[in-house]
This record gives C-alpha cells, sequence and structure tokens, in this order.
DNA sequence: ACCGGATTGATGGAGCACCA
DNA sequence: TGGTGCTCCATCAATCCGGT
C-alpha cells in the first residue's frame, strides 16, 4: 500500500488497461502518488488502511452502482471525487454531482485534465472542510451547496453557481480565467455560453444582496477572470 | 389540470478601460 | 481622442415547480 502522503490518488477503475496503463502511470508523471483499484469492494478495502484525499472513481464498476458509491463517499468524509463515465448526458452529470462527486468527465478522459482537475480539487481539500473566505466571514459549506454571508445569511446555490464559487475558492488568491470557468461550466452545461457565465455572476451578486444584504465578493479583473476579494 | 411565482436562457445596449 | 473589447445589466420569453 501507499505511503499515506500528501497528494494520493485511489482510482477505481475496473477496466485494467486504462487503469494500469494509461491513469496510473499518467497522474503519476503529472506528480500524484496515484494508486488502482478494479472495484468497490477493494475501493472500500483501500480506505480503511490508507487515507486518500482524492479518488478517482469509474461509474460502471462490477459490484456496486457508482453513484450510490459516490453517495456513500461522500457521507463518509469531503474527499475529492472526480467521477469517470462513458455517458455524456446531462441527466447523468447532475445525478453525479449531486451525489457528492466534484467533478464528472467523460470518456475518453485526457489524463492532463484528468489531473488539472485533481490539481483543482487538491487545494480545496487541502483547506478546511468549511472554507472560511479569510476575515471577510463569508463561508462556503464543505457540501458547496450553500453559501453562508457574515451575518450568518445561509443562501442555498444553484449547481452553477456552486461549481463557480467552488472554482474560485479553490484558485484563491489568484484570479481564476474565464476559460476556465467557462470550461468549467461546461462539464454540467456542455457548450456554457460566455453571455450565461456573466449572467450567472450578475444573478448571484443580486441574489447575495437581497437575500443577506449584503455584496458578495466576487470582483471581475479585467482581461483574466475573476477572483474573489477577501479585503 | 391549471395557475402564479421563481428561475433560467437569450439578446442587446450602455458604460468603462485600454491602447494606438 | 476614437476605436475596440470587456463587463454589467435590463428585458423578455421559456421552463420549472409548488400549491390548489
Amino acid at each position: 500500500m501507499v505511503e499515506g502522503v500528501k497528494g494520493n490518488v485511489l482510482i477505481v477503475e475496473d477496466d485494467a488497461q486504462l487503469r494500469d496503463e494509461v491513469l496510473v502511470p499518467g497522474l503519476k508523471a503529472c506528480g500524484f502518488n496515484a494508486w488502482g483499484v478494479g472495484s468497490a469492494t477493494e475501493l472500500y478495502r483501500s480506505i480503511v488502511v490508507e487515507r486518500f484525499r482524492l479518488v478517482v472513481l469509474d461509474i460502471t464498476l462490477p459490484d456496486e452502482d457508482g453513484f450510490e458509491l459516490v453517495g456513500h463517499l461522500r457521507a463518509l468524509s469531503d474527499i475529492g471525487i472526480v467521477v469517470l463515465s462513458e455517458i455524456d448526458s446531462t441527466a447523468h452529470r447532475v445525478r453525479g454531482l449531486i451525489e457528492g462527486a466534484d467533478v464528472y468527465l467523460t470518456k475518453p478522459v485526457d489524463v492532463d485534465v484528468l489531473a488539472a482537475s485533481l490539481h483543482s480539487l487538491s487545494r480545496r481539500v487541502g483547506n478546511a472542510a468549511a472554507m472560511e473566505l479569510a476575515s471577510t466571514g463569508w463561508r462556503l459549506e464543505a457540501s458547496g451547496w450553500r453559501l453562508v454571508a457574515p451575518g450568518g445569511v445561509a443562501i442555498a446555490l444553484s449547481l452553477p453557481e456552486r461549481l463557480l464559487l467552488n472554482r474560485l475558492t479553490a484558485s484563491m488568491p489568484e484570479p481564476t480565467t474565464r476559460s476556465v470557468l467557462l470550461e468549467e461550466l461546461s462539464t454540467v452545461v456542455p457548450g456554457f455560453d460566455p453571455a450565461r457565465l456573466e449572467m450567472l455572476i450578475h444573478r448571484l451578486r443580486q441574489k447575495v444582496a437581497r437575500k443577506a444584504k449584503a455584496t458578495l465578493p466576487l470582483i471581475a479583473v479585467r482581461g483574466v477572470g475573476y477572483t474573489l476579494a477577501l479585503d
């Protein structure tokens, strides 16, 4: 078994060739301490004896429904979960994300995209489970589905809003480029339009102002993208 | 089934910043 | 200073969802 070091990634994929010849070596080449297993049973055995921060999970496993497995993992911990699926449908993406996945990728998966997703997730997982947005008092709940304003008002987030804020907090304090945000949002809404990103941000600001009577510290960085201003 | 409110998507205009 | 691109926001239509 691998050492319990930062960056441990458990790959759960029943396709041995994909797992052992592509994903594991690919992620190792990207600096991850990657480890592969082929079933849900092996996954459970592994997490009992080893602390993994990130899991790459094939949604179609021989011994358990992948969506249910995601739900079980999410209930157990705030581990970072990347789902791999052959099915590129909005319904499957939404279900995977609602069950608790952080990222939903479709096969054939580009190892570089997978590695970038894991790097992003590792930053989030590296933070406290409930992310305090510095001294402003803004807080994104561990599940990512509610934003809590300084006054304690909790604001329910839609799926795109959740993805947007998770991505921005993961990149803090650096701004997140529009292309990265669009790419992230495209994982749930294929071909997410740039105008919709602006609309999403505008409406999120309005929603926060209306419900929390506070200004969301989401700042546009001209020519770059967006960031969360914390001071 | 129907209705009304809330949410989301599409479009386009206004204002601002940047640069030649 | 004018052109260009970026950002914000208003408006309308479509869709969703809960209540009756």
